[in-house]
DNA sequence: ACTTGATTCAAACATGCGTTTGAAACGGTG
DNA sequence: CACCGTTTCAAACGCATGTTTGAATCAAGT
């Protein structure tokens, strides 16, 4: 009986034959489509192309397959949509669109299928063992950047906790149109969708909606801020 | 043999004793725990107090089971968090945030484990036959009433898609926090969550952020927007 | 008390799962 | 070619699952 513990670690991108990255992708594939119980080897192994048994001698079991399938995925993401990098003296309300769209970009990611994206919100939405991993090595540096282009917009006026919360104001915005974008698709109409809910788009939206919060661009409404006037115009709309 | 097809269609709050609402509390509370597949009807039968074949006599299958105690557990929900009800000449900053309020306590549920929610998050990340009837019922209206508020303070200046848009960036603030709140822990040190995580803390910053977005309340930051310097408008990314 | 239909129960059934097995095929090396 | 470690394969195993079954129990109705 052979076993395959110590193998080639490298991921060392074109080799499309080698089947321990076949049955990686192919794992993540579906473990991202039915989620970790309804994802079964047999089916992961058809797709890959290789025997049965392969899951078992390559990756030991069925657990340890996903976890290498989660961490596959999540270092090809970043691999495909690099985090921004800006020259020196970048004004700050650049900086968060550009944060923004990537963010959105390798969130809704339209240029290729983001299975890799679900993978990952599994994890998040259902923290397994992989996840405090996904969460030190790719989430917090970003959201450290995130924090510090705020910091910056704020001008020092903002206490840490306070960034914090504004950040997390921002990733909501983001996080919704992937996690729940099946019911975003519910609640507005198509044509809207097509038309408004470009990545552009919505990058621009929450860039705005954001930096108005901030007071460091211009309201959405055009308005400046004054004392409410008690008007009643209920615009009835569907 | 008998079947048992047409039965108490009634939710008759109080009957504690009634089979079918005893294995409707213990199927939700198994699937949001542990998903779909991983539930297994033996363990909420179990739970329920109830022989195992008590689930295909009142139910059928587990997927019928399943359908009905996403419903179940809906109704549920909006009978312990009613929507919140205004008088007439309420400003809208109030309502705004009222309605926020009541949102993130029915989803982030301070007084009682809110399983009915892990469970509709289940719905609305992977959509089932449930989903679609769970928006209709359940989330269009209140969006319904989150975009007319919002109608409101912007006195007109925003179109119907545009509004959606506002509406969908308050929304997402308020869900990133249950659906990602597993995540939000790992990210912010666990004594700013017990101060500052408070659903009153949370609603004050989603509405004080909104509204500063919208130009009705003062930005964050305490300053007025003063024109930036402008240099590169269209932001260049990849 | 007897009947009847609805409900409960322990036990069994069929199926699909993850995993194991042992042999066959492969690929260098002497 | 013979050897040997590695990889592939078809088949089977053991087990847990959803579901079915048929008898036992219960609650009224007459």
């Amino acid at each position: 009986m052979a076993t395959a513990d110590a193998h080639k670690q490298l991921p060392a991108a074109g080799e499309a034959d080698d089947p321990r990255v076949r049955i990686l992708s192919a794992a993540g594939q579906e473990f991202a489509e039915k989620g970790y119980e309804a994802a079964t080897v047999r089916d992961i192994c058809t797709a890959a192309g290789v025997n049965g048994a392969a899951v078992n001698y390559y990756f030991g079991d069925k657990q340890r397959l996903y976890i290498e399938s989660v961490k596959h995925a999540h270092r090809e993401r970043v691999r495909q949509v690099p985090p921004p990098d800006w020259l020196p003296g970048t004004p700050p309300e650049t900086k968060l669109r550009d944060f923004v769209g990537n963010m959105i970009e390798r969130m809704l990611g339209f240029d290729q299928p983001p299975w890799q994206v679900r993978l990952m919100l599994r994890e998040i939405l259902h923290p397994t063992d992989a996840c405090r991993e996904l969460v030190e090595d790719y989430i917090r540096p970003h959201f450290t950047m995130l924090v510090d282009i705020l910091d910056e917009l704020a001008a020092g006026s903002l206490s840490a906790a306070e960034l914090r919360r504004v950040g997390l104001s921002v990733v909501g915005q983001c996080f919704l149109y992937r996690a729940a974008g099946d019911v975003v698709g519910m609640l507005i109409p198509a044509a809207e969708i097509d038309r408004l809910h470009t990545p552009e788009q919505l990058a621009d939206h929450v860039t705005a909606f954001s930096l108005g919060a901030l007071g460091r661009a211009a309201p959405l409404t055009g308005h400046q801020f004054r004392i409410p006037a008690r008007r009643n115009s209920p615009s009835g709309q569907a």
